[in-house]
DNA sequence: ACTTTATATTAGCTCACACTAAATATATTT
DNA sequence: AAATATATTTAGTGTGAGCTAATATAAAGT
């Protein structure tokens, strides 16, 4: 069994690929300093999860993916279920999910997925990974790369930043909600979004964490 | 935070307690040598969770204890959780809460008590401590201890035995299930009981580790 | 009271994972 | 092409938690 330190490397390596990841990202990602990161993607790779060039990136071997998206799943289904089951707010349940990952048997695992009905998708919209770590292809859209006046379903909403999904759910931008792209502003000024009863503006940075895909789909 | 292991010796040295426990007791219920043991009571005491005399044994201090309850609290939350949103045999509980306790935050702690209306014991009957550490005063009498021809009702069975405890579960004895004993077979051979409708034998050992009250309490 | 046996502790080692400081590569400017 | 800046790696340490082998203490038996 991969140590919670292994564990969360190799998720992190994940979310930061699929290729070339900085041993510096990965430092800031995972709150260590940046030999410390060097060091672990050292032993990882002695073990055949990782390939590292030096100097380059550090990016997963076949079974450091298959290990890396089971504790993915292990994530999202620990946030699908503890959103149904307890109402915690949504800006609650990465943290939650985070802590408790790492002690999901397989076999708690499966029971979660059976009693949710095997979802495709978490609270934020991200897609669950399957138990032998099959990822659909995802084909949503990023927001800030659609046309102006196309109408649009919000699939998905970052889940790292409390304080982010706070607004965005302040503001009604969550899975399910439609919308569209009314106007743009110059130079990264952002998007003007009109929603079903409101209109806002998005920052660009904002809009480029957010996916949908065309209403009609 | 206390880290996994400083949580599990401290939630170890609660259930051999409460005073002189063995290095070796410890040692065994952890899977670790002696050694080991000794070093961590050392560290322990130390930080003054712990109260050592060497050769003679180790006892929790008033902060130990309270951290230890902490634990075996969470511990206690989620098989309750568990087992009242999924439904795992009771024989499965304990080693998945095992391995959850020490994610928990005081959050998320909260949260299933609420949503589970503050319990007061567990799946297993056992008592769940309050948020403070406080444990209610167990009246429960040992079945090996009642008298012949009471009317009882099972209120705690082991949780670390999951053999033991579907055994229990076959022949009928689960918290909530009354009983009496009919008689006693000499020289610790156990005692003949007689339930609703069967009559089983169990033998002392086992019979030392279930609860009972009078039925009229 | 002495010896044996059982239990505990100490000594010395190992491994995982963090850190800082120093050294070396690579990338970017001038 | 040299100089500077940035990123990465190496070297050397520390701490937590485990192990085995050797030693010390307490309990039991003769």
């Amino acid at each position: 069994m991969d140590s919670v330190a292994v564990e969360n490397y190799l998720k992190s390596i994940w979310e930061l690929g699929p290729d070339d990841v900085a041993t510096q990202d990965l430092a800031q990602l995972l709150n260590v300093a940046p030999a410390s990161a060097t060091k672990m993607v050292q032993r990882l790779t002695e073990r055949g999860l990782v390939k590292h060039i030096p100097y380059k990136g550090a990016s997963l071997t076949s079974e450091g993916r298959r290990r890396a998206l089971s504790v993915v799943r292990r994530h999202r289904l620990l946030e699908t279920f503890l959103s149904q089951t307890l109402d915690l707010g949504r800006e609650q349940l990465h943290d939650e999910a985070e802590n408790l990952e790492h002690g999901l048997s397989t076999e708690l695992e499966t029971a979660i997925a059976n009693y949710l009905g095997n979802p495709e998708r978490d609270p934020h919209g991200h897609p669950i990974p399957g138990p032998n770590g099959e990822l659909p292809i995802d084909e949503d859209l990023l927001l800030s790369d659609c046309s102006l006046n196309q109408y649009l379903v919000v699939t998905q909403v970052p889940d790292r930043d409390p304080e982010l999904l706070t607004w965005l759910e302040k503001n009604g931008i969550f899975p399910g909600i439609k919308l569209k792209i009314v106007s743009r502003d110059d130079f990264g000024g952002g998007i003007n979004v009109r929603l079903e009863d409101s209109s806002i503006q998005i920052s660009t940075s904002v809009a480029n964490e957010v996916y949908v895909k065309l209403e009609n789909d």
